[in-house]
DNA sequence: CTGAAAGCGCTTACAG
DNA sequence: CTGAAAGCGCTTACAG
C-alpha cells in the first residue's frame, strides 16, 4: 500500500506507538515468547503500520555476532572461468548440485559470483570485504593464474582445484593420476597388452596427470609405456593422434584417450581403417561426458565425482568456519570407472 | 603469520596500542587524510600487529548508512527456473552477458541466486532482507507461480518475464506476438500464400502469443489463419503436427513453427514425404537456437534480443534505485528475423 | 592535526 | 511479563 517512506522507522518509534518499552518491542520482533499476547499484537500492528524494517547492522552489533567473520549464514562461490563455457558444462551443474545439497542441509545461503574482467574481480573483492558472505569457494582452471588473482580479504577460502602454490590453502580436487591408472588397468584387465595413450597438451595439468597414471599402470604391468601421442583435447586432435599411433605401431589393441572428445576422434580414425571396437581395439575416454553414452559403440570412460567434490568443498568450508586455527584441508577425490561397450567385448 | 585470534580486536585497543585516540585511529582506517604521518604509521602498525579487522556492522550503524535499502552497490539476480536447465540454456548466458555489461559500466556488483527448494527460497528471502543487495532481477518461467513465490522484502524488483499479476511491477519481456507477426510476414513476403502454424501447448504463454501473431498477420494479409496444429514443443511434436497439417491440406507452401525444435521436426516430416525445403515448403522456427544454424537446409528463425533484455532489465533496476516513487517500467522488446536457407529459395 | 563525547538502532542481563 | 539502562564498535561534528 502506498509508497514506503524512505526515512527509516526505528524500534523506538514502534514501541512508542504501541505503548510499550523498546525492550518489549524488541522481544516481539525477535520472537521471544515471553511477551503478553496483548503487547505482541500492539507491537506487530504498530510495526506494520509504520512500515518498520529492522536495522540489521544494529541488531548484529548489539547481539555481538558482529565480526566480519561473523555469521551471515552464507557462502559465496566464485567462478573464475569464462562464464559462458562454464555454465554450459555439466561439470558445473554437478558441482553445484553437490554444493547445494550440503549447503541446504546446513541452512546456508548460496551466493554465486561470476566476475569477467579484472575490474569485476576487484569489485568482488570489495564486496567480499563487506562481509556479505562468511566464506568462499573458488572454481578456476588450474592452469592459469586465476587463483592468485583474487584476494579474499581474510575470509576462509576453499579451492576447487589445487592452487599452484600448494601452500597453506585448502582445496578439493580430482585425482587425475588415479583416474589414469584406473582407465589403464581396466584395459589391462580386459586382456589388452598393447596399450596406447592419447594425451592432452602437456601444459594442462589434468591431462598431464592422466598421462602419469597411464605410465604408472603400464610400467607396473610390464607393458610398454611409451605409446603416447599428444594432441589438442578435441575430436580432431584425437583423430589425428590415433592415426599417428596406428602408423607407429600396428599391433595396438587398446587406447586410453585423455578426454572423451579425443576418444570420439579415435573411434573415427579406427573406423576409417576398419578396426572394430572393441573386438580389435578397446577404447576408453575420460570425463564421462554426455558424449560417451551417445557414441556407437558406447564409450567407456572415467567419471569424476563432481557431486561429491561439491559436497566435500562445502564441508571443508564449514570446517574452516567452525574451528579457525585448523590446518588446511587438502582432498583429492578418486574418479570411478564407467565401463561401456567400447572396452568390453560381448564375446569375453 | 600464525593463527589470527578469534576474539575480535576493537578499534579501541588499536588506538591504545598506537597511543592515539579512537577518533584518530578511525580516521586512519577510513582513509581520512587529515592525520599526521606519524599517527598513521603507529595506527597501521598496531592494527596489523593486533590483527585488527573492522566491524562492518558497527561502521555502518555509526555512519548511518544502515537501512536495509542502503547502498551496497550490488544487484542480485534470482533464477527461479530449474537450475540445470537454465544454466545450459544459451538464453541464460546471453541474458547474463547483457546484464554483466550494463552492471560493469555502472560499477555494480552482480550476485547470483539459484534457489532449488521452497526452503531455499525462504532462506534467500531472509538473506535479501539482510540488505546484502540493493535490488533484484527475477528470472522465471512466466507460466508458473514462481513470481509470487518470492517476497523481496521491499527491495526493488524487476522481472525478466511479465508476472501474472500485471499490477505495479516492473518487467522486461520479449514481445512474442510481434515475433509471430514477423515470422509470418516474412513468409508472406516470400510469396507464400498457404501458410500453416505449428503451435505450442496453449497454456504456455510464449507460444500462445506467437500463435496470436500468426493469426494477426495471416488475417491482415487476407490469408487463411486457421491452419494451426498444437503440439508439444519438441521435435517429435513438430514432426507429428506437420504430418497432421499435410493430411489436412496438401497445398501448404509454408510453415511457421513456434520453436526451432518443432521446426526441425517439421523438416523431418517434410523430407519423409518428399517435399523440398524451401522450394516446395518454406519453414521458419523461433528462438534462433544453435540448432537452427546446424540443420540442412539451415533454418530461418526469429531471434529474441536477450542481451538487450539483460541491459534493459539492468537499466530498469538502476532507475528504480535512483528515484524511488517512480512508476513501474514495463518494456516489451521486439525480436528480429534471422533468415536462412529454409525460407529463402536461391531461385527467387 | 587531535581528542572527548554523543550517538547510530538494537539486544539483553537485571531487577521487579 | 515488563522496563530502565548498559553496551555492542564505530563515526563524526565540535572545540581546540
Amino acid at each position: 500500500m502506498g509508497a514506503v517512506s524512505r526515512a527509516s522507522v526505528t524500534l523506538e518509534q514502534v514501541a512508542r506507538a504501541a505503548g510499550v518499552s523498546r525492550a518489549t518491542a524488541s522481544r516481539v520482533l525477535s520472537g521471544n515468547p515471553a511477551v503478553s499476547a496483548e503487547a505482541r499484537l500492539a507491537v506487530e500492528r504498530a510495526a506494520s503500520e509504520l512500515g518498520y524494517v529492522l536495522n540489521r547492522a544494529a541488531r548484529s552489533l548489539a547481539a555481538g555476532q558482529s565480526a566480519p567473520t561473523g555469521r551471515c549464514q552464507s557462502i559465496g562461490i566464485v567462478i573464475l572461468e569464462p562464464t559462458s563455457e562454464f555454465f554450459g558444462d555439466p561439470k558445473f551443474s554437478r558441482l553445484l548440485t553437490g554444493i547445494g545439497e550440503e549447503l541446504s542441509a546446513r541452512s546456508l545461503q548460496l551466493v554465486l559470483f561470476a566476475p569477467h574482467s579484472p575490474a569485476d574481480v576487484s569489485r568482488l573483492e570489495n564486496y567480499l570485504a563487506g562481509g556479505h558472505v562468511d566464506a568462499v569457494m573458488v572454481l578456476a582452471h588450474r592452469d592459469d593464474s586465476a587463483h592468485s588473482r583474487i584476494r579474499t580479504q581474510g575470509i576462509p577460502v576453499v579451492f576447487g582445484t589445487q592452487p599452484p602454490d600448494n601452500g597453506g590453502s585448502s582445496f578439493v580436487d580430482v585425482d587425475n593420476r588415479a583416474g589414469g591408472v584406473l582407465a589403464t588397468e581396466h584395459l589391462i584387465e580386459q586382456g589388452r597388452r598393447h596399450i596406447a595413450h592419447i594425451a592432452g597438451p602437456s601444459h594442462v595439468r589434468e591431462t598431464h596427470d592422466r598421462l602419469q597414471g597411464f605410465r604408472q599402470a603400464t610400467w607396473q604391468a610390464g607393458l610398454r609405456s611409451d605409446m603416447v601421442e599428444h594432441a589438442e583435447s578435441d575430436r580432431d586432435g584425437g583423430e589425428m593422434a590415433m592415426a599417428r599411433l596406428l602408423a607407429r605401431a600396428d599391433r595396438i589393441d587398446a587406447v586410453f584417450a585423455a578426454t572423451d572428445a579425443m576418444a570420439v576422434g579415435a573411434l573415427w580414425a579406427l573406423q576409417v581403417v576398419g578396426r572394430r571396437v572393441p573386438e580389435d581395439v578397446a577404447v576408453i575416454g575420460f570425463d564421462d561426458s554426455p558424449l560417451a553414452a551417445a557414441t556407437r559403440p558406447a564409450l567407456s570412460s572415467v567419471r569424476e565425482p563432481f557431486e561429491e567434490m561439491g559436497r566435500e568443498m562445502t564441508r571443508a568450508v564449514v570446517n574452516l568456519l567452525s574451528d579457525r586455527d585448523q590446518r588446511p584441508r587438502q582432498v583429492r577425490l578418486s574418479p570411478e570407472l564407467a565401463p561401456r561397450e567400447s572396452t568390453v567385448s560381448a564375446t569375453a
